[in-house]
DNA sequence: TAATAACCTACTAAGCCGATAGGTTTATAG
DNA sequence: CTATAAACCTATCGGCTTAGTAGGTTATTA
């Protein structure tokens, strides 16, 4: 299940995405106009100015706005900064890989081939689309 | 993110439909070659069973058995009784589906649309796998 | 009749999620 | 130079879920 905070990043981005203009857009407004709580907004905004796809501008007229061309910004970098690993088990991440405890080998364990098979088509699906396509 | 009472409900119908024999199998048996809590194995495998996955006896000798053949199994359905919904939201669930608080229209949501595209994805994958293809 | 193993109910510790509160810093407007 | 605006930062919290534990009940077999 994807976490709010990752659904409200990806909406704000797609919000940003969509305004012609580049100049920056306030917290409360994108809360305002997607229904998200301002504060918990606030810091997925943070967040994603922190990991370099907004910029911030602070006072009077201030707010955030995209430092990228949305073509450039694949929904895979998206989701793994926001919700954290897009597969479905720790042992088959590629970008947040850790061991099971309970498997001795993973190669002859039967969830782990499976859930390699499913991460990869969601990767696919994922990688190809740039947050262009949302908006 | 699975959860582990699916991967060990995985792990243990496929221990199952790796016996040639179809004889009853005890909880404690699965939970040992396994690596699981045996109590927390007890629950999982009594939900399978209610399910309609398993066979159950009791008493000396007892233990769980395959009921289907495990060509049958498809591992949609069995994600779906352990984990829930697949879809990684409850707005483009196709089982389990709730609208969003938040979207007024979700023909025109970024995300509903990108999600939809992902569920399809894995639905594809894990609707081809059977308990059989594990084993 | 004793042992065995499924069945059932209840509880709990820990962690996460979504959100709130309140203050600090920096830039702009007048 | 002062007031305002908005990002920035820290801390906290209630509620829920997860993974497991404990302990007893029922049914089957030897």
């Amino acid at each position: 299940m994807l976490s709010k905070k990752t659904k409200y990043g990806i909406k704000a981005l797609s919000y940003l995405a969509k305004r012609t203009d580049k100049s920056p857009v306030q917290t409360a407004e994108i809360a305002r106009s997607e229904n998200i709580s301002p504060k918990f907004l606030e810091s997925i905004l943070l967040t994603l100015r922190k990991s370099g796809f907004l910029g911030a501008k602070k006072g009077k007229g201030g707010g955030y706005y995209l430092i990228k061309d949305p073509n450039e910004i694949q929904m895979t970098t998206v989701i793994r900064v926001l919700e954290g690993p897009i597969a479905m088990l720790p042992c088959v991440s590629l970008n947040y890989y850790e061991k099971c405890e309970d498997c001795p080998d993973e190669l002859t364990c039967s969830v782990h081939k499976l859930m390699i098979e499913v991460r990869d088509s969601t990767l696919k699906v994922l990688g190809e689309k740039t947050l262009a396509d949302l908006a």
